[in-house]
DNA sequence: TTGAAAGCGCTAACAA
DNA sequence: TTGTTAGCGCTTTCAA
């Protein structure tokens, strides 16, 4: 592997001219510069990212620990912090708790303390009390993505508001009979989350009069199967069923969509289903949602980061981020002819 | 940051024996471990990365390079590599190609030569000769994840024999009029995959002296979208289409149910529908399909990888991951009366 | 079983 | 504008 040395006696220079020129710091001047980048060019020099981090005290890396990566969320969030860090020449290291376990201490003591990293982003989960203490001793710029985790700034949409504005678009349309399918955690995401819509539900729907029954607000686990699984009960009775389902996800909602085909309920004729993210699946199934956009919060999240670390000052409480009511076809009065 | 020196110090021991106590090294005695660790613990050291990198020439970390996160089949191969390197005690670094463009460029060039990593997996996808060349260049253990590219040994299912048993089973069933919904590349992912699944359904029909419909290949994207529309060309005229519907991806083929969800035609009494992976949705939509399992692929991809850092003897040509049709109810004799 | 000491390849003062 | 020279915090011979 050849070093700043071969580079620096290959053209006649010091080390430190070398390192000065490859990094784009002044004083040096234009015609050494060049010399220096033909010289690394043509020998493949390539610095170390260990070496320079340890002279340093930077490594260029930027850490984001989450509890499972093949979730729509989550990998979207890292796709779009991914990108700033990209731009910024950064790089991304990827801390996954993977459930519970011994190995989940492993992560926090050896791996997120170890100076890999200059930043860390936690996506939003439950945490223990040690695992809370842990990330408040890390001295790097810290930021929670996704909804709150306790003590600890973060970045998301407001779900209170989310949750209010699906569930009002639900009783503008005339519904009166709305059932909740909620999020959940299993092991333990996002619990700040589903209770936060659960309570906007509840409250929007008193601050409209409107009754609440305790078996149309239904435990899901924000995925498909369960979903359906959960749709399949509150829509098993024809003659008592709601005539609208919010659900806290898409994911719950395509599982809501597809119980309802199996029973031969149509939508929107004698169901409405609304969601909440604006999953990929959403636009083709026709799906009214509440968009957010997880990329979106990655990536403001990451500047956010990214701004610290050249020494802005940090946002101890950063605003939300927006969401939008996006209106298709899955959602209309309730008892409304077939689209047909 | 307490450093290896404040251990050291801390109970009279020099920073050799304390680097030899905390990896676990022979030549310790265990009164002289205890110690150590204890002090360690106590004072909440933990070990620099940059400087045991620079030191020992290993990072500990993997790289996996990627066109894009989040995607069900590179998502799922993540979660699958990285359970490894957790159990293994490594980091993982995701390199995202994200696209096209200068980034491409500066990811191959900064990133991924930069010594971050001691080996680099590479998510199947289309590379350029140049990006080809960097490849090889690297010293360190690379490996290919999920279809062949250009002359690196890869780790997959044998996508000729997937395509064959998905295509069979829908001709055991006596279907003759069998469409394929091909995957393709959008930005050039999985270039060899849906040409190499192409063929062998063409082949498998051939073989069978079944015909094939040139309008009766269609392309798609390997997503639910593309799908979706697709279906609907495909479907449209009742008098005139295909009993069944391959599909290179389950995606695909939900967006070929939901397609034919709208036009009315059940499943599987008017349509048989297989796919390829087996897909989180798969089971809750019913679909029959060819199991694959990303995560296995990235476990067993991410083990070789290890076992070489490891000392061991480089795997030239690892043997095919196993695949599985899985028979649920999408499929069926053609024109069979509905399932009610 | 332990310690001393020489780097690993780079950055950042400080000098020139 | 450039060079000299200490380190950064570990690992790893080599000696004891």
């Amino acid at each position: 592997m050849t070093s700043i040395d071969d580079v620096a006696k290959s053209i006649g220079v010091s080390t430190a001219t070398v390192s000065r020129a490859l990094r784009g710091l002044s004083g040096v001047s234009a015609g050494t510069r060049l010399r220096v980048q033909c010289a690394a060019e043509e020998l493949g020099y390539v610095p170390s990212s260990s070496a320079s981090g340890l002279a340093s005290g930077r490594t260029m890396a930027m850490g984001v620990l989450l509890p499972q990566i093949d979730r729509w969320y989550f990998s979207a969030v890292l796709e779009g912090v991914d990108r700033q860090l990209r731009a910024a020449g950064y790089d991304l290291v990827v801390f996954n708790l993977g459930g519970s376990g011994v190995n989940r201490q492993r992560v926090f003591h050896r791996s997120i303390l170890r100076k890999r990293i200059d930043a860390l982003l936690v996506m939003c989960m439950e945490l223990t009390d040690d695992e809370l203490q842990s990330l408040q001793a890390v001295d790097s710029p810290t930021l929670v993505v996704g909804g709150s985790v306790r003590g600890v700034r973060h970045v998301g949409i407001d779900d209170d508001a989310a949750a209010r504005d699906a569930v009002e678009h639900l009783i503008a349309l005339g519904h009166k009979d709305i059932a909740h399918l909620r999020g959940g955690g299993s092991f333990g995401i996002e619990f700040e989350v589903p209770r936060i819509r659960e309570e906007s539900y509840l409250s929007t729907m008193a601050r409209h009069g409107l009754p609440v029954r305790p078996e149309w607000s239904v435990f899901g686990d924000f995925r498909f199967k369960r979903g359906k699984e959960a749709a399949f009960t509150l829509l098993r009775d024809p003659a008592d069923r709601p005539t609208a389902v919010f659900c806290s996800s898409d994911e719950m909602a395509f599982g809501v969509i597809s119980a309802a085909a199996d029973l031969g309920i149509s939508i929107p004729g004698e169901l409405s289903v609304v969601g909440i993210d604006d999953h990929e699946f959403a636009d083709p199934l026709n799906l009214t949602t509440i968009r957010q956009s997880p990329e979106e919060q990655g990536a403001y999240a990451a500047d956010l980061l990214l701004a610290e670390l050249e020494g802005g000052a940090p946002v101890a409480a950063p605003g939300p981020r927006p969401h939008e009511l996006i209106i298709r076809t899955s959602t209309a009065p309730p008892h409304s002819l077939p689209a047909k």
